[in-house]
DNA sequence: CGATAAATTGAAGCGCATCAAAATACGTGG
DNA sequence: CCACGTATTTTGATGCGCTTCAATTTATCG
């Protein structure tokens, strides 16, 4: 773990402008920013909290791309949701007690940490914003949903085409799109079939055949989609859209 | 639909003095009861809740089993969750607009609903139960995630070995275990492969294993289970003793 | 007791896993 | 900037777990 530099104040966090992430009165924000206690720092394929530990604090992501996962002890590993920046982290391990999932950085990452008492501070003052991390917590378990349905029902052909779909526009809605209309994509094809649940070697074929017929294109890091309409085809995914979300 | 006989007031209900459910005070309990609306009854096989629909209220699972389940265009569903008694039914449904899953009825069903608006009330005015609700939706996620993980990463024996273990801890804790140790089962095979991600065909054949080898006994809707710790061992399934829980 | 759903069994085939090895990209130090 | 070691991607070949199709037997229920 890499200490972090001075702290970024939440009234100048960079994830509030987006144009999908809800507007907090000043006074929210003030709140919030008063409630920031750290701002970590991991290395990209470092874990930033190891499965079944105890933590004192939760965060928000703030840069970078990370993951969800649980494995067994023979080694197998199911990624359960890839993180963006805005995504909470740590929020089950908060009420639970010991985290019931570990979580790893794709990539660099910053991380704004918060007390775990801070929580019933919220709960008690703030009914509104306590409502959001409410909404954020079942808007996690739609997530986990939309990916179950994929790994039992649908071919590895359909999942692929779901998960780059789905990938492709939160990384968009995070702000991540550039000039060429691709977005960065930091997963290795092992990191896919673990979301997947297939192995490697049948994600690279799934993935060819997704370029040759030139619906993605997907190197050096970053993904494209030729035909969005195309591509929700194969996989028969449609998401709902969903109205502007909350982040703390 | 059915509708309903007199309403149980939440003081007297069943549900609140077993074990494994978190005492309320007086005060929080009467508030509850006063906000509780209808009780609503569905005969088994009926849909509560259809897909995409939108609902007025949300509802507790009073009495009877019931499931959530997503499915595709062209048939195929994935069941993502078993509803048992305590349950929340349509809380994301609550806060997210249109239901992204469906619910159905597997027993005969009751269940106690509520004003869509109650939670605006619940979060200005009971902070500790809205913090609840939160717990609620953080652990529902948490069980999403281990079927994930079983779906995404374990053999069809494992899956079941996991499923009929976690099933049978729930029905036990809900107080549905009988004299002869045995808790009532009402999920049928197709259920059963739709919850694992298998063919119907393919879920017989591994019950069978687990029959032959002793380990379950599962007929006329009962299961037993011969020996907990041999069937996790198959399963590679520990779960982590989960505190009290709350229902509303 | 007949009708319908559920459970069971058999046989054939496919999707995906596994093993193995080569080709390519990537990070690091000199 | 090149050389080297290491991780990632790609390709081929083989086998198994599971699906699918089809038919039979067994429960369930009005």
């Amino acid at each position: 773990m890499m200490q972090g530099s001075p702290m970024l104040p939440c009234e100048a966090c960079p994830l509030r402008s987006l144009p999908d992430i809800r507007d907090f009165t000043p006074d929210q924000l003030a709140w919030i920013s008063r409630q920031k206690r750290t701002e970590l720092r991991h290395a990209a394929g470092e874990t930033i909290i190891p499965e079944g530990s105890k933590d004192e604090r939760f965060y928000t992501l703030l840069r970078g791309w990370a993951f969800r996962y649980k494995s067994l002890p023979d080694g197998r590993r199911q990624i359960l949701n890839i993180l963006l920046p805005g995504d909470l982290v740590g929020l089950q391990a908060e009420l639970m007690g010991a985290s019931p999932h570990g979580i790893e950085a794709l990539t660099d990452v910053s991380l704004c940490g918060f007390r775990r008492d801070m929580m019933w501070e919220l709960f008690r003052d703030h009914p509104p914003m306590a409502l959001d991390l409410t909404w954020l917590a079942a808007h996690g378990e739609r997530l986990t949903d939309d990916v179950l349905m994929s790994v039992g029902q649908r071919s590895g052909l359909e999942r692929m085409a779901m998960l780059l779909v789905h990938i492709f526009r939160r990384a968009v809605s995070s702000g991540l799109k550039r000039a060429d209309g691709a977005v960065p994509f930091p997963l290795t094809q092992q990191h896919i079939a673990d979301v997947l649940g297939l192995s490697a070697v049948h994600t690279n074929r799934v993935l060819q055949v997704l370029r040759k017929q030139g619906l993605i294109t997907l190197k050096e890091g970053a993904l494209a989609i030729g035909d969005v309409r195309a591509l929700r085809r194969v996989a028969e995914y449609w998401e709902q859209p969903a109205p502007a979300r909350p982040i703390l």
